[in-house]
DNA sequence: TGGTTCGTAAGTGTCCAACA
DNA sequence: TGTTGGACACTTACGAACCA
């Protein structure tokens, strides 16, 4: 039996991967795996190199305008068998991406999309509040070509009565201090037309008609639509598009909340806004 | 005492757009 | 067509602190 000994670092690292999947140092640094960027960097080389590759990356480059766009970390099969023996975990129970293909806009969107689980995991670890359920549209049961396991599926998909679905960018149940669950589902929109995001917001009204939401994930109440933007520009054109549509009736207003990716970084529970009004109001 | 981590500062690498 | 500059991420060097 081989025993790896694991720096407190470089545990944290893996740790922190098998958590959100794929992570940039930056974002690693924001989860204070390690204080400072200069000891992280060595780490990430040491954890990748040919000795110990329990952590491999994507480089995407740069792009105009941007920069350099930063790379994605996350756990190989070593290093997810490393994790789960230090974790006293089956292997099996500590995932790991496979069949890792990633295209630099998709890269952006997912990356916008671990900015926000970060967010809500550090605010509920602050304000003792317990992370019971978080799933991703990348996070997938099944696959597509097995004879044996059913086929590939999102885990944050909402089914419809009428056969199609809704796969929400996140969706994840907190449990408040004093106990009381809560349900939201979360909408990441970065490059895209704001018509396109729209659309997209649109569709749940289906969802909230049949409680569609409610019944896909088991819970009792009314679940929170959180739509979070790149930007203000952004965030405004979609409200004023959704305002204007005929079919978006002002009852479904009270599910959606609204917000900037800074402001979400800022304070997870603070300063949303409803369709249609300039006042900002507190999730809950 | 040696391994690990922290902190500062400066330099390098990458890609693209603009320009001569 | 080659050069330059922008906008970043990433790397390296070095000294110091911490801790078992």
């Amino acid at each position: 039996m081989t025993v790896t000994t694991l720096t407190d670092t470089e545990f944290k690292i893996l740790d922190a991967l098998r958590i959100f999947r794929y992570l940039t140092a930056e974002q690693l640094l924001r989860l204070k795996v390690t204080a400072h960027a200069s000891h992280l960097y060595p780490v990430l080389r040491d954890l990748a190199d040919g000795k110990r590759p329990w952590v491999e990356k994507i480089d995407h480059g740069a792009m105009p305008g941007v920069g350099r766009i930063p790379a994605a970390h996350y756990l190989t099969e070593q290093g997810a068998k490393v994790l789960a023996g230090a974790l006293g975990l089956d292997p099996t129970e500590v995932p790991y991406p496979k069949g890792v293909v990633l295209v630099r806009h998709g890269f952006m969107h997912r990356l916008h999309t671990i900015d926000c689980e970060i967010a809500v995991r550090l605010w509920a670890a602050e304000h003792g509040h317990t992370v019971d359920y978080m799933a991703s549209y990348f996070d997938v049961s099944g696959a597509n070509r097995s004879k044996t396991k059913p086929k590939r599926r999102a885990l944050t998909k909402i089914d419809l009565a009428d056969g199609s679905g809704i796969i929400p960018d996140s969706v994840f149940h907190l449990t408040g201090s004093d106990g009381t669950p809560r349900l939201f589902v979360l909408e990441m929109y970065n490059q895209h037309r704001t018509k396109r995001m729209s659309e997209k917001l649109a569709e749940y009204r289906y969802a909230i008609g049949e409680h569609a939401i409610e019944r896909q994930f088991d819970y009792p109440h009314s679940p929170r639509i959180l739509a979070v933007f790149e930007d203000d520009k952004a965030l405004e054109l979609t409200q004023r598009n959704l305002t204007q549509r005929p079919d978006f009736g002002a009852h479904f207003r009270p599910f959606f909340f609204f917000k900037t990716l800074p402001e979400l970084m800022a304070d997870f529970q603070e300063g949303w806004r409803g369709i249609g009004e300039v006042r900002q109001t507190a999730l809950f």
